[in-house]
DNA sequence: TTAAACTTTCAATAATTATTGAAAGTTTAT
DNA sequence: ATAAACTTTCAATAATTATTGAAAGTTTAA
């Protein structure tokens, strides 16, 4: 396979894959196309590259910045602006894993909590209403918690000592 | 709040949070409204209850039992089908856990392991591809390795230690 | 067997979500 | 101040995804 090939499959099934970590294609293909740039790059040269408008790539680039993934960097001598993401997977698991709980998993706890605190009538439904909420609760909420820790801690001890004994 | 209102939010929150574990939400509505309903439940009561057409409840069902989250019951005396869900919440995690790592991150990760290896032509960006593709590559493996190893062995001993660590 | 009760399929349609492109906005150099 | 270089916004449109409903298919009771 080619350099070209490659880049290409890589950009499309990351780009695909973006509904896995709750962002859009574009978002995830632009994120994709700066993660294998050896240089940063500018909207123009994205533009150009993945074949999108560039009010789409304005959108996207501003939405990315927004999760702290990618940030502008000025090149000297350039008028326009350019764009870097972040380089280190550890690093950038870490900001998608602590934004996607911040985002969508802790407002659904949040529901989840004022569910399993409805007063109990009594009736065998609400019963049923109540203990399957709170489980629910307490499960998303340890999933929750241990994914953050889990990419937050990726480097030490505790999580090596795991993964040694998880193999 | 009331039974009805507790019940409709926990349908609807679960429903819209149905992109996090990559179903749609008429998929997930039926899945919450099984899992708090106190007996097995046809398709007449489904689509009643959700106001969804005979159609849709049908295919989100097959789906829901491709998935291995739902399942027929026989109820002596009816002609009908009957449905119900996984109760146990472990468990539920766990297959949800599974599939998803089978339909989504399995073949990402292929796809990953292909780009990684093509032929280095000692150009920048060649290196640059490889290089980050084989860390997205380590780090989605690891993570996938991990959660379904984590919802597997969330009762054992090494899990409940992990956790206590981590409080 | 047959007809009623029930389920599935799928083409048509609706709803949602992503994308475009051009006008409006901003910044910078002179 | 102004005009060129660049970015953002957003209404219109396209693409995608979900939903309907009715016809076709299946099962069961008599």
């Amino acid at each position: 396979m080619e350099y070209l090939d490659a880049k290409e499959k890589f950009i499309s099934t990351w780009g695909s894959l973006g509904s896995l970590w709750g962002i859009n294609k574009a978002m995830a293909q632009i994120q994709a196309l700066l993660f294998i740039s050896t240089k940063p790059l500018s909207m123009e040269d994205i533009m150009e590259d993945l074949k999108i408008s560039r009010g789409n790539t304005s959108m996207n680039l501003r939405q990315l910045m927004d999760w702290g993934i990618v940030t502008k960097v000025l090149v000297s001598g350039e008028r326009k602006e350019f764009f870097t993401t972040e380089k280190d997977v550890q690093e950038l698991a870490k900001i998608v894993a602590k934004e996607r709980s911040r985002r969508e998993i802790k407002p659904v706890i949040k529901v989840l909590e004022e569910v399993s605190t409805i007063k109990d009538d009594g009736t065998e439904k609400t019963k049923e209403l109540i203990k399957q909420t709170k489980a629910l609760k307490a499960i998303t909420n340890d999933l929750d918690t241990l994914m953050n820790k889990l990419v937050d801690q990726k480097q030490n001890w505790l999580t090596k000592s795991v993964f040694k004994l998880m193999k």
